[in-house]
DNA sequence: TTCAACAAAAGTGTTGACACTTTTTCGCCG
DNA sequence: CGGCGAAAAAGTGTCAACACTTTTGTTGAA
């Protein structure tokens, strides 16, 4: 994904309906209709089609054969599993990147957290992001930072942070760091794997809660 | 993937172009004529746009605007970085398997392979599926057995398999099978991440030995 | 002979029309 | 009044034609 040069209409359509789903302008299980969206960006059904498809491949639509796409309406059952997925990749991604990031570049990261401190609105998922580019290895990056991110920004765009989390993130991400530049690849792993498992944590302790209000206001509408 | 009811002509478009692939009759890194495979199949050009868009999303295919679609040409590189990331998943997953399976299922599991032990012509993969299934975690085991197996078999039916390691494989899966009847899942998940380490390394071999001799004898044909 | 510009061919991208499936609507019968 | 079934509507699946881009091949001049 990234910076694709998106010089077809494919492209640019996948871009649009994206951009719907992360500003809720198609709610979590909301129909997306591809002649509603031809209509609306002026193409045809064809590059929709198309864009959709590749949503699907994504996971963000869902859909079976003649009936209506859905975008994915994620439970806090799929952010566990998603979360029990990323803690054994982001384990491996630190742990390749504090083997093979060179001591600049190691430093440059550092010195960024520590600026990122100052100003206070985190990036909280750059860090992360960051070490996966710094992993050297493509496929843990682009399962990190475009399959499981993208899942990640509809969840929060909908649920929002998992509760209590923003405030031990900084020190917990510090202490990661401070590993890599040990060159202690064992520890980061681990410190990263705890970090995820605690957010993981708190997703079982929210499902909990939930069990308790059999209220079940479920909201869908229309794309058109 | 597995069973879809393929009711529509992309899917099963789709499935023949992978057959296809996997059969060789396209080899990696030949073209992917979209006009050619439609007449071959006797369907119009759309389904296999979007049937090749779907081995895009795989992975499988790679295309830019304009320009002629390629198998995916897999490089021992290429296999590292995807033997390092099963090594996580993979390690995560025996890890929730272990936790979770039934004590019935667990039996179930050791029996079978046992029966596999017999006929000598192993499926040896099958022991990943297995306990990919088994660990309850819907997006570890389609990362496992839809994306990366298709890669890792399109890999194999070229390179064949990674030398020498048919032999350990079973002692290997033995003793992680031990690990989960006794429910031991640290030991599981870090026997697994052994086992998948050791085929890596088996792999970075295969890298160096290649670096002295420069023949360079690449081989693509055309699809139609 | 070599290189560049141009023309032809091949291949992908896009479109609008038509076919099939599912859902909804509406009238009929019990 | 309620449920059943047919007809209409809505929506997805497929197709063939056309537009655009890239590649290939040819010609002509330096």
């Amino acid at each position: 994904m990234a910076e694709k040069q998106q010089r077809t209409l494919v492209d640019q359509v996948f871009k649009k309906i994206f951009d719907l789903l992360v500003r809720g302008e198609i709610p979590l299980g909301g129909v997306v209709n591809e002649a509603a969206l031809a209509e609306r960006f002026q193409v045809s059904r064809g590059p929709v089609r198309e864009a959709v498809k590749q949503l699907q491949g994504r996971a963000l639509v869902v859909k079976e054969p003649y009936l209506k796409a859905r975008v994915v309406d994620l439970s806090v059952e799929d952010m566990i599993e998603i979360f029990q997925l990323r803690e054994a990749v982001e384990g491996m991604s630190v742990r390749l990147a504090t083997q093979t990031m060179s001591d600049s570049d190691l430093d440059r990261l550092l010195a960024d957290f520590s600026d990122a401190l100052e100003n206070k609105d985190g990036p909280v998922l750059d860090v992360h992001v960051r070490i996966a580019e710094a992993s050297g290895n493509s496929r843990i990056r682009s399962l990190l930072c475009d399959e499981l991110y993208y899942l990640l920004r509809l969840y929060r765009a909908r649920s929002g942070d998992v509760p209590g989390r923003r405030q031990n993130a900084f020190s917990e991400h510090w202490q990661i760091l401070r590993a890599m530049k040990a060159r202690d690849a064992d520890l980061a792993e681990s410190l990263m794997r705890a970090h995820i498992a605690r957010a993981t944590s708190a997703l079982h302790d929210l499902l909990e809660s939930k069990d308790e209000d059999g209220a079940d206001q479920s909201e869908k509408r229309n794309a058109g």
